[in-house]
DNA sequence: GTGATTAATAGAAAAATTTTCAATTATGGT
DNA sequence: ACCATAATTGAAAATTTTTCTATTAATCAC
């Protein structure tokens, strides 16, 4: 399958504008609407576009205060580990969990309404999984940048 | 303006797929198609979704190399920070860009192909703008949890 | 290069969805 | 209870997506 450079400025596209109609894309890429729904479909099918999404405003719905955590776990055994991941995985207030190189097992993003909810996520919900070791956070003071679009 | 629990589960919905039409929503919802619609518009305009986009696979457009890069400036007159800011957020292998509490000033997520293009990254882009004293990276070795859905 | 095969594109028709509209029902304030 | 406002509904209109057939472009073997 070919992957081309009308594939890459498509995917740039949707990415920052997923409702655009077909027929402005083709404007922009100069094709035909079918020819810009066929590679749309392709791109689909291929995987190289997961989902549409709608994005939401974090302050308007109260849920503006984002903490970065670094936890470390007791022991590494198979099973702790993914214990802890499918719990952590399971926290709405948990955005993304990524395990990482370092002093720290795992970073968390965590968002909560203020520092009052974050307390609370702390303690009774992170803190309340097994085979945690130590847990580290990092406020957010400001967002300077955020973008879900994958440039090439 | 009334945000209520139907606004709230129909966010819910568009954040996981906001590709389903207005008559599946209006079913999951108990409500006409034209509600649903009203809704989603009073939502825009409201500003509580920011737009919508369509999401891409990492791995599949070569760009799964994850890093999450601390920085620190040397100083903190307002002028650098504003450059360091306004540079940082230029980078396309920058996602995301936020100040934060703790050690270091700024917490970065960075993607690139793999650690030959992050060498890349960090020699030729990041570490070329001004005032930056200390940068510490964290390699990303496994994405446990990765969701855009802001949950209530 | 030629011809054959496949993939990509185009334009038009059909199907589905969004958007508008007029009317009805529900809601909140006095 | 009444008025004014907001939300909901169903149907029509407008737009968009999707399908379909034909044409063009690209690929490969010879």
């Amino acid at each position: 399958m070919v992957f081309d450079t009308i594939d890459k400025k498509l995917l740039e596209y949707l990415q920052e504008d997923s409702k655009q109609t077909n027929k402005e894309l083709s404007n922009k890429l100069n094709l035909s609407v079918t020819a810009v729904y066929e590679r749309i479909k392709k791109l689909e099918r291929e995987g190289f576009i997961s989902g549409y999404v709608a994005l939401v405003n974090k302050v308007k719905v109260d849920k503006a205060f984002m903490v970065f955590c670094h936890v470390k776990l007791v022991q590494h055994a198979q099973d702790y580990v993914i214990k802890f991941e499918k719990e952590v995985a399971s926290l709405n207030e948990v955005l993304e969990c990524y395990h990482i190189s370092g002093d720290y097992d795992y970073l968390l993003k965590v968002i909560v309404k203020d520092m009052v909810a974050f307390r609370e996520f702390m303690v009774k919900k992170l803190t309340t999984i097994d085979h945690i070791g130590s847990t580290h956070s990092m406020f957010v003071i400001n967002e300077v940048k955020h973008s879900t679009v994958i440039g090439f």
